[in-house]
DNA sequence: CGGCTTGTTCGCACACCTTGTAGATACGCA
DNA sequence: TGCGTATCTACAAGGTGTGCGAACAAGCCG
């Protein structure tokens, strides 16, 4: 996601109107590796303006999505999460605390692949679940 | 997934009863390789046992996850898909009819991987997204 | 700066998927 | 067969996300 100075001039440059709502979600998301979910960004954005909606998050997350600015994770488990990081990227979350990092993969091109003829895949994602290393100490 | 006749006994095995609605379930899922949403089922259970209920369906679909059965797919949009493949594989969602296929992948081992230090990945899962020949045609 | 057009915000209710609960039912062991 | 207990069904509720409409404000223009 690019910094919220070029965001705004983007969403004037659609049309799209810059408020106040949209820019403290702009610095909520610049930067942020934590992979929110809409709910957890409603929370803090709650904090710094206490009243706003959780229709309006959700529908600039959206906004954001359609523009390539950000990116949704699905993990399964319940809510979405958002990742400002536009980079090719993948995937690890811990089956214990949930928490989902970044990871950088290379060599997906040279995979072997059986049962993706006739298929044009646009996309891989790779998702890693195990469990990390705050977790693992937990467990002693 | 083993056959209906396996998980009769494995089900009795674990003080768990075998009635006429998992017994039908166990034959819906059985080499059922459509990835079927919990929906789906209940739709077609509801064909061969009127008066099914969809609690039922969850339940005995929960059950055959939670004993390792039955596998999960999650593709983010709307509801869980269940896999009887029980086989290490992969899986490939077409962006526009929203069908899952079975992907075999090799390599895995040989990927160059950045950013899982201090985390222990038990699974890799890799979802591929595009565009199937049939919709592909059908684009034209 | 002030008006005007148009996108936004908010609050509510609703849709979707999934699960909790409780009474009636039936599986399966002895 | 008889009994204990898991299961079934139906209903309602929980969490996540969206449709809608009235009030509002961003931002263009003069």
């Amino acid at each position: 996601m690019r910094e919220p100075a070029d965001l705004t001039a983007e969403f004037r440059a659609l049309g799209l109107k810059v408020t106040p709502q949209r820019q403290l979600l702009f610095r909520l998301l610049h930067g942020n590796s934590g992979h929110p979910s809409a709910e957890a960004l409603f929370a803090l954005a709650s904090e710094h303006m206490p009243g706003i909606s959780v229709r309006t998050v959700y529908q600039t997350l959206n906004d954001l999505v359609a523009m390539g600015e950000l990116q949704t994770v699905n993990v399964g488990s319940g809510s979405t999460r958002f990742d400002p990081n536009n980079d090719h990227h993948h995937h690890a979350q811990c089956a214990t605390c949930g928490d989902i990092r970044d990871v950088y993969v290379d060599g997906v091109h040279d995979l072997g692949i059986d049962g993706l003829d006739d298929f044009n895949a646009h996309r891989t994602h790779i998702l890693f679940t195990g469990t990390c290393a705050p977790c693992a100490t937990a467990l002693v």
